[in-house]
DNA sequence: TGTGCCGGGAT
DNA sequence: ATCCCGGCACA
C-alpha cells in the first residue's frame, strides 16, 4: 500500500524534472539536466533554478533558459549544429543532428542518422526529449541497452522525476554535499529554496554521477563565505546537515526515515523538501572556513557588492577536523535551511550542537564530518506546523501559491 | 475557527 | 489533464 505521503509527493513538482538548458560551456548546445532546487523571489516574479547536468556539473538557471515541461519552449530558442534532436519520421520516433537551424525561414535541417536521411524540420517538430514510452517498452529497451554499450545520454528515455542511478561509493555524499553547498552559497536573500533529491535504499542517488575524487572537499564559490560542516546520512535515516555563512546561521537538517521508503516500496524513491529561512538568532557560535573544489569553478560567478572576499581555496574536509571549521569567524549572512519535514524534533527549527552523537553508523567522509552533527527524532508529524503555501503568502497572494495548494491538494512546494 | 488536503465532480 | 470545491480531520 502506498502511504499517503509517497502519494502526495509532488510528481509533478518541477523538482528532479528533467530539462534542457544551455550547456555552461557556452558551445551553445541545449544539454538534459535535472532540477534540483528552484529559489522563488518574493515580489520579483521570476524565479530561477539550480540545474544539475549529467558530468556532474551544476548551474543555477532562470526560468527563461530551460526548456522543458512547466518551462519554455523549443521554439523559442537557437540550435547549433551537432544539436541531438528527436523527431518523428514517418511515424516512427528518430533521433537526429542537427545541421543548421534557420530561424528567419524556421527551417531546422536535421540529419537522421539512423535512417541515413536529411530532413527539413520546423522547430515546433523537434523534441530535445524523446517521447514518453510505456513502462514496458522502457523495460524492454533497457533489457537491449544492458547487452550493449552504456547510454550516456540523460535525456534518454528518463521522464520526469526518474533519476538514472548510478551508485559510485563516496559519491552520493559528495553530490548531495555539490547540491547542498550550491544552495547554500547563493548570494540571494529573502527567498525560498526548495531541494529535493532521491533516496534508494540508503543513499541518494543522481543522475550520472562524476569520478569520485579521492578525498571529499567541498565547494563554495567566491561568494558569500559558506561552509559545509556536516553532511552525513545513514542507513536507517537520512540525516543530512550542514551549516554555512557565519556566525548567525546554520543550516537544518533534512533527513528522511527509511521505514517511509518501506512503507512504499514499489515507489523506490523519497523526496525531501527543504527551505530556507531567516535565523534571528544572535548567539550561535560562529563558523567560518570555506572547503572547496568540489564545485566545478565558474558555478557561481556572480561576486555581489559587500562580499567578502574570496576565502582560501582547497581545503580539503577530510584532512581537517570540523572543529576548525567551527573555531574562524566569518562574515554573516543569514542562511537557514529548514526541513518542513513532518519528522522535525519540536516547534522551531533545532540548533545544531557543536556535537550530537549518531543514531548509526556512519562511513567514509561522512564520518569524519560527524561532530557537527545533528539528528533527527521520531517521525512525529505535528500538523499545522508546517508551513504552507497558504501561510506563507497568505490568502491576499493567493496568486503565488503552487498549483496544489490553489486546487486545496496537497502542497507541493512546502512538503511536510 | 483556520488549515491542509482527500475525494470527487466538471470541463 | 486541469481546475475546482465540498467536506472532513485535525490543531
Amino acid at each position: 500500500m502506498a502511504s499517503a505521503l509517497s502519494r502526495r509527493l509532488g510528481k509533478r513538482s518541477l523538482l528532479g524534472a528533467l530539462v534542457h538548458t544551455p550547456n555552461p560551456a557556452g558551445d551553445g548546445m541545449l544539454i538534459p539536466g535535472l532540477i534540483q532546487a528552484f529559489r522563488s523571489h518574493p515580489g520579483k516574479g521570476k524565479s530561477s533554478y539550480t540545474v544539475s547536468f549529467e558530468d556532474g556539473r551544476f548551474k543555477e538557471c532562470g526560468e527563461d533558459s530551460i526548456i522543458g515541461p512547466g518551462f519554455q519552449s523549443l521554439s523559442s530558442f537557437s540550435l547549433i549544429a551537432g544539436q541531438e534532436v528527436f523527431l518523428t519520421v514517418n511515424g516512427r520516433e528518430e533521433v537526429g543532428l542537427v545541421e543548421t537551424h534557420n530561424k528567419e525561414r524556421n527551417e531546422v535541417q536535421v540529419h537522421v542518422a539512423g535512417l541515413g536521411v536529411r530532413t527539413l524540420r520546423r522547430i515546433e517538430e523537434l523534441r530535445l526529449m524523446e517521447s514518453r514510452r510505456s513502462p514496458r517498452l522502457q523495460e524492454l529497451e533497457r533489457e537491449h541497452t544492458r547487452a550493449g554499450p552504456p547510454e550516456h545520454s540523460v535525456g534518454g528515455t528518463s521522464s520526469g522525476i526518474d533519476v538514472p542511478t548510478r551508485k559510485s561509493e563516496g559519491v552520493d555524499e559528495i553530490m548531495a554535499a555539490m547540491v547542498l553547498t550550491s544552495l547554500s552559497c547563493s548570494p540571494s536573500t529573502n527567498s525560498t529554496w526548495t531541494g529535493r533529491y532521491t533516496l534508494t535504499s540508503s543513499s541518494i542517488t543522481v543522475a550520472h554521477p562524476p569520478s569520485p575524487p579521492n578525498k571529499l572537499s567541498l565547494h563554495c564559490p567566491s561568494t558569500p563565505p559558506a561552509v559545509l560542516l556536516s553532511l552525513v546520512w545513514g542507513i536507517s535515516n537520512m540525516v543530512m546537515g550542514f551549516r554555512l555563512c557565519g556566525r548567525h546561521h546554520y543550516v537544518k537538517v533534512a533527513s528522511l526515515d527509511r521505514r517511509k521508503a518501506e512503507a512504499d516500496p514499489s515507489d523506490g524513491e523519497e523526496d525531501f523538501y527543504y527551505t530556507e529561512v531567516q535565523e534571528t538568532s544572535e548567539d550561535l557560535p560562529e563558523y567560518s572556513s570555506v572547503p572547496r573544489s568540489l564545485s566545478p569553478p565558474g558555478f557561481f560567478p556572480q561576486n555581489p557588492p559587500g562580499v567578502s572576499p574570496p576565502l582560501p581555496h582547497h581545503e580539503e574536509v577530510s584532512d581537517v577536523p570540523v572543529s576548525a571549521f567551527l573555531s574562524q569567524s566569518a562574515p554573516s549572512c543569514l542562511w537557514q535551511v529548514s526541513a518542513d519535514h513532518p519528522y522535525k524534533v519540536g516547534g522551531l527549527v533545532p540548533r545544531f550542537p557543536p556535537a550530537l552523537p549518531l543514531p548509526f553508523p556512519l562511513s567514509g567522509h561522512a564520518q569524519r564530518l560527524s561532530s557537527t552533527l545533528l539528528t533527527v527524532t521520531s517521525p512525529l508529524k505535528v500538523r499545522g506546523e508546517a508551513k504552507k503555501c497558504r501561510k506563507v503568502y497568505g490568502l491576499e497572494n493567493r496568486s503565488q501559491w503552487c498549483t496544489a495548494c490553489r486546487w486545496k491538494k496537497a502542497c507541493q512546494r512546502f512538503h511536510d
